[in-house]
DNA sequence: CAATACCATAAGTATTTACTTATGGTAAAA
DNA sequence: TTTTACCATAAGTAAATACTTATGGTATTG
């Protein structure tokens, strides 16, 4: 028996329509030519499939048993057609990740993590503001975002995968420095450059101010976690920042992070994108990489 | 994506080995054939399907997948491929016959035998009306149909198998039911329960009685068999059924058939098929069969 | 290092495939 | 009765198929 799908696409067409007919123009075919598919079917199998009562087929028994098994290959094939077109998915396309400024300084060793895995994979990472972050998700302009606390107004799934500490730093000359275990009355009286108003950080001083019934007292306002650092090195006071955005500063001794009793401010990273958004086999493969790598990263960038 | 048959075979053949070559020494190939053929699967699903390192091949993970699903589709053509042999012989596959309700009382015995003869051979009964019967034919429902008087319209083939003698019943107490002889003229006085108009019986009760210029009295009339032996039964009249349908009732004395003397009415039980239709080969054993065992049943059911 | 075992690639080819157009037959519908 | 709707068959054809033989490259193995 030397049955070809092509036999079997075509036979299934004639049993759908109850005709020859109807089958070729699904086929884009001529009639003769399904006769003829049929036909070396039938004479393959050795048992004539369909019978004619006058105008109309009908699928004998034989017809019917392989009228079963033949969509059953057919959806088979449907299946694997579409498993491995995920898997090419992997192998080569575009994964677009973007990530609260705050996060950049962490992200970038992800994503050359996961390019080494995936070459083939085009990687395009967008670094904005909290508001940038919500516009993109909102229009469908990114795959996954990485943020700290995401807001609650859109559908979003959210998934927590590392801590985020935001600590307070100073100039290593502030009065502060050197001090050990400050009690957060102390904090209260000293000024603070702050992010803009809606950043995620801002967001989470003013909280947390509030939450101990104290006054946040702002000094100069910025746009960036850069810009906060450079002000307070220059003394225009104190910052709060997530520790991740350190690692250079502490190492060269530019800026030091205080001592204060209720620091630091525990967060979290979240990856997250909108509820009902079909990840590709890419961002799937991505947010599974960032949860398994979330560990071992945040051990090395947080001692 | 125009997978083939053949281009899944090989790659079975290779995966099973790990080997292009013992692959080709299974399907009698030379090795370069088997190397095309997966070349040319792997560009159609545009994925490679094996890896090499060194001297083995590895199965990549697409390859897997498609491993499963390959197996899978090539069980499946093997089963429906010996269900079909089976078909091809009588060793499996459907009949459906269709008889009319009259003939149901000794259609279930051939049925019985058949099946006995051909275990594996899955029968459909379907006992309904003459009119029933005419739109199966016409609508392709069933293989064989069991009835009286065939109608001339369509276009069948119809063959007599046995005697179906149409005989005049009475309750016991009737005063007929001890004379013999009765002539033909004392039945016309006589009130008839009667089938419904269309019915087989019916119309041949008339046929006949008009033949002889004859007036039929009828009583009520009922849908089935089993209501006219009891309206008789019950004294409302007498009743004109098969002989076939009488076994039980004439074994307990509920009913006596009249000796009257142009009784019984002589008809014949037909085995039908629309023209044209091809018989699957269980259909032809079952109308041979039925044929066959005609006179020993009718000689049995007669006596 | 040489031999060996494997797979890849190239070139050539007989056969098969999958159609097409043209035409004919038949049952049902008008 | 004529027309219509369907399927079967025949003849012809460009393209694809499924091989073959010959050869080359590359790890492992002895």
């Amino acid at each position: 028996m030397k049955v070809t799908l092509r036999q079997l696409k075509v036979f299934e067409s004639v049993a759908s329509h109850s005709s020859y007919t109807r089958a070729a123009e699904e086929l884009h075919l001529t009639q003769p030519a399904v006769s003829m598919q049929i036909k070396q079917l039938e004479g393959n199998i050795g048992l004539p499939l369909f019978e004619r009562l006058g105008k109309k087929i009908y699928l004998t028994e034989a017809g019917k048993e392989l009228y079963g098994y033949s969509s059953s290959i057919s959806r088979q094939l449907n299946e694997i057609e579409e498993i491995l077109e995920n898997m090419k998915g992997l192998a080569r396309g575009r994964l677009r990740v973007s990530v609260a400024s705050t996060a950049n300084y962490f992200t970038t060793r992800l994503l050359a993590g996961f390019s080494k895995l995936h070459t083939g994979v085009t990687v395009v990472l967008d670094v904005t503001n909290r508001a940038g972050l919500l516009t993109q998700l909102a229009n469908n302009e990114t795959d996954l975002v990485i943020m700290g606390q995401p807001p609650q107004e859109l559908d979003l799934v959210t998934t927590a995968f590392m801590e985020n500490p935001l600590v307070v730093i100073a100039p290593l000359n502030h009065p502060l420095a050197t001090e050990n275990q400050i009690p957060f009355v102390r904090l209260q009286d000293e000024t603070f450059v702050v992010r803009e108003p809606g950043s995620g950080t801002r967001i989470a001083m003013e909280r947390y101010f509030s939450e101990r019934g104290a006054r946040l007292t702002t000094g100069m306002e910025m746009t960036s976690n850069e810009a906060i650092k450079q002000a307070v090195e220059a003394g225009l006071g104190l910052g709060i920042v997530s520790i991740h955005t350190l690692e250079l500063e502490l190492e060269t001794g530019r800026l030091t992070v205080l001592d204060a009793r209720a620091f630091p401010i525990l967060r979290h990273w979240y990856i997250v994108h909108r509820q009902g958004k079909r990840l590709s086999p890419i961002a799937q493969a991505f947010k599974i990489f960032v949860l398994e790598e979330a560990t071992s990263m945040a051990s090395k960038t947080l001692n």
